[in-house]
DNA sequence: GCTTTTTGTGCACACGTGTGCATTCAACGA
DNA sequence: TCGTTGAATGCACACGTGTGCACAAAAAGC
């Protein structure tokens, strides 16, 4: 009855006393049953009679069995992980984004494996480091994955889903927020408003959805300056966080005859930079003195020492989207790339 | 020479056509060595003849071969992986540590896995979880794991490394910034500054931290309490973040004449949604009306919309110790728990 | 009662790697 | 020339799991 497949003879494994991890074999032996029922008992996923299921999983949890992921994953050749790369934990709407990934992944079943790129030239060499992981799929948030990169994802039919970023890759889905309409509703709003000095704030060097957000904005402006009614001007700072903001801010507003009354910021973090610039360095009055609108509507946007007026874009639903593509690609295979673009929405407070 | 270790006759296999990730027995035939000879050379840690290793590693990768860490991970019964065991990233302090913690493990050769115990119920059943992959080492940040989970951990020799959290855990380093010093520094600026009504505010239930700050704080206020010239109250709020310390500050402040005039948060975001409440729903001035005093110095503290005065600890040196005990227990065994305290110090700004 | 179908289990192989031990080979000293 | 030594590399096993296939037993059909 037992032993069947054990290979020497029983060794006397005193109870309790196991230095080594309990195995399914150790299982098989205790509850007098082969190993292969035992693997089938824990995947609940077999026809196996509800007696010896119940029996083998009572042993199992007797024993404090857990099935060892690695080397499941090594027999089917893919791990229930899933790379997350970002570039560090600083920019507030990535956080919020991450928080909300990590809760969905977690709850598909599947496990996140951060990976920092915070040098864009090791992007490659990470993306390929991943790929000995054995990883289920991969999300970028940072930085472009070069083609080469993409054609081995492409090969070991590794889904890859890119969010928030220029897409360029064969294989992967897309998904971003609607930065047109975005930039076309910020526009519309500092138009409404009565601003005459517009002028657009981001990053030096520019940003993929910085560039789309700013690109639409003066878009959807021309009319107004064919008119001579206003006029726009593009403004850069040296980071694209708080303190980039505030830098811009006292740069650009200092001198009040030409400075603009009205900014249309690349993301909320550089708004609130540029707002304290303006409100505690060169005492301006917000919204009185000088318009801000933002993008993303981070939290700190809502705090009553901020009230942003911003462009709001919902972290959660593009978790659900990126992992909904995710779990469709997994598995399945062969599916064109898709494009997904998700919907943005003007929060009004009072800072316009 | 070639195929000395392939099993049945050597498969065509069309240059690129191969569908199946490129193994150490592919870059064995492809060099003419053998395939132990293959994982030594990648592991640059033998003694394999310089000429030998060269041109392995040149073949690799021209075949584009990476090792296979699961299946290495398999073999030798460990990962490379670390376990972060944190509730969320909503928590700006502890998104400032893991930022620096992400950091420190992968330049260690490590890689973080993530997960997230929102129910605090549930921490036993993660942690239990993350053994199945075989981690080397798990870092707790959320949540008092149950002895249970320790004998398991210990019995595995898997380390673990408790921040900033209660810890009874056997087998468990244990490292906190000096909480005792904080709340002493806190009672001692507030002193000086001539408060008379001094309060403690944290969130509803207490944490750890919290309330070993809280309780330093009123110690070091015992002299003066004794005299009867101030007193001291302690505030609890609904939720450990900014609306929590908002709402605390609309609900405590409003009765100017027994309000405090002093308010020593727990946390920095508490505080910052109590001055928020205090400046602009109640109308007070700070420092003037009411001096406010944080704990963490997170980056927003510093934003000129606040200028916190706090008591600042370093996450930087938090995930540095952390990493350092990590990598100090693995693989050295049967060393006696440790329990680090960091420094704080108090940064002064402009609420007090 | 005999054949056919269904149900439940076991056997054996494969996954890709690391490493102890044996083996080969060249160099070297006597 | 032969034995000895040291370096370099191959062999074979182990790690713990999932699953196709075969097989036994029980149930069902006639």
């Amino acid at each position: 009855m037992r032993d069947k497949q054990s290979k020497g003879g029983a060794m006397p494994e005193i109870e309790g006393m196991a230095s080594h991890a309990v195995t399914s074999a150790d299982v098989a032996r205790e509850a007098g049953v082969s190993r292969s029922t035992v693997s089938r008992c824990m995947a609940d996923d077999s026809r196996i009679s509800e007696a010896t299921r119940k029996r083998v999983q009572e042993v199992a949890a007797r024993l404090g069995y857990h099935v060892n992921k690695i080397a499941s994953s090594m027999n089917r050749r893919k791990s229930d992980l899933i790379g997350l790369v970002t570039s560090g934990l600083s920019d507030p709407f990535r956080i919020e984004f991450l928080d909300c990934l990590i809760r969905e992944i977690q709850q598909s079943g599947y496990r996140p494996l951060v990976i920092d790129v915070s040098d864009p030239a090791k992007l490659e060499h990470s993306m390929l480091n991943l790929l000995q992981y054995q990883v289920a799929g991969v999300v970028v948030t940072s930085g472009s994955p070069p083609p080469d990169v993409g054609r081995h994802y492409l090969k070991r039919n590794v889904p890859v889903v890119l969010v928030n970023r220029a897409g360029r890759l064969d294989g992967a889905d897309v998904i971003n927020c609607d930065n047109v309409h975005g930039g076309q509703l910020a526009a519309d709003l500092l138009i409404k408003a009565g601003c005459r000095r517009l002028a657009f704030l981001n990053v030096r060097g520019g940003t993929y959805s910085g560039n789309v957000r700013g690109e639409s904005f003066v878009t959807r402006l021309a009319p107004h300056l064919a008119n001579g009614q206003i006029s726009f001007t593009t403004l850069d700072c040296e980071s694209a966080d708080y303190d980039g903001g505030f830098g811009a801010g006292v740069k650009y507003l200092s001198d009040r005859k030409n400075a603009p009354d009205a900014v249309f910021c690349a993301k909320d973090h550089i708004a609130l930079g540029l707002m304290d610039a303006a409100r505690f360095e060169l005492g301006l009055t917000v919204p009185d003195d000088l318009s801000v609108i933002g993008f993303d509507d981070i939290s700190t946007a809502r705090q009553a020492a901020y009230q942003l007026t911003t462009i709001r874009q919902s972290p959660k639903l593009l978790a659900e989207m990126t992992v909904e593509r995710l779990r469709y690609r997994i598995g399945g295979e062969g599916q064109s790339d898709q494009r997904v673009v998700l919907p943005v929405e003007l929060v009004t407070r009072k800072t316009v």
